[in-house]
DNA sequence: GTCTATAGGGCGATAGAC
DNA sequence: GTCTATCGCCCTATAGAC
């Protein structure tokens, strides 16, 4: 059992704080007014540490994307062998609502800065993408052809992302899992008709 | 009828010129190793050049999506007041398949740079997420709900991805709209069963 | 066209945990 | 002693300001 007790020089937890101070400065100030040095400063560290935590200044905002990929992972190869592969995503769709739906405040304060930048929205899409990757992966795995996977794979994004948007613009909206299920019942509505 | 002349001080086209150098640095020696400066030194050009014609150095590789959005939103104004919104989004893709199923050879050299980079992978993204939303925004002034259009919308984009990766991974795939015609049908099919 | 702030990487030195 | 995180100063390139 490990446990990381004093990493570094003095305080714990250097991008834990860092993420912290970054979400602050973005919301206060701006994104873009905000420098790697600002955040580095109000975390008691430098801009140096910042860049050995998180590969750029977007990542900071990023950091739970591969558990929530490796969770969504998980749920799909759970699924009952007999499951199609949109069953099969529909569960990996569950288990994100699962993570995701818990804090809508926190979702919304990290969205609404997002929401702001055009780099932070493009790191948002290739996470999403990389998501959509591991699940097509996913569901090879499970015998299904390339591409019936990568259109499963990617029909789920577009469920999650349309859903998540949804949920954080209507406070009413209070479970994200039930909101993804009706949302992926809609997809396959509007595509039937064609 | 316009006709572009001498656009700069000697030689015209600036940004044509630099596009050509940019794909061929990019391809030759990477993204990452090739300098803006190279670029526009190799154009016979300056920095401060390249940075008027195009807002950064990833820019120059997405000269043309501005001119796709708009064909492809035209094509979803001109599909008949009766079909729904998925068929509206099947003459959008129809028409993006027009404008881009030309010169495989071109678009495989450039999807081939794209992909070595993730920052241009980025790029590409966001471009796709700005047509889905202006064709969201065209499926909404056909009275389309909400919820619906953004569906519909998006789920075009996922057929355009899927169908232009097949067609560009096997040359033996001729017809880029043929392709997505059957991916389409590949994506209800896929979500019909759940 | 020139100037400048910031991003972000390379390197060696150092502080603390074990 | 090892291992790892941090610092500090070097550098170049991007991109915006003037």
């Amino acid at each position: 059992m490990t446990r990381i007790m004093f990493v570094g020089r003095w305080e714990g937890d250097a991008a834990g704080r860092l993420r912290e101070a970054a979400m602050r400065l973005y919301a206060e100030r701006g994104y873009e007014q905000t420098t790697v040095a600002d955040i580095a400063g109000e975390a008691g560290l430098t801009a140096r540490t910042f860049f050995r935590q998180f590969a750029d200044k977007r990542e900071v905002l990023f950091a739970g994307s591969e558990i929530l990929r490796s969770r969504m992972v998980e749920a799909l190869e759970a699924a009952p062998a007999a499951d199609g592969p949109m069953r099969a995503v529909a569960a990996a769709l569950a288990a994100a609502a699962q993570m995701l739906g818990g804090d809508p405040e926190f979702s919304r304060r990290r969205q609404s800065i997002i929401d702001t930048a055009a780099e932070l929205r493009e790191r948002e899409l290739i996470k999403m993408v990389t998501i959509a990757e591991a699940l097509t992966e996913g569901l090879r795995r499970r015998g299904v052809p390339a591409r019936e996977a990568s259109l499963a794979a990617e029909a789920g994004i577009v469920v999650f992302r349309v859903a998540w948007a949804q949920w954080l613009a209507d406070p009413s909206n209070p479970d994200l899992g039930a909101l993804m299920t009706a949302t992926l019942n809609g997809l396959t509505a509007v595509t039937a008709d064609h």
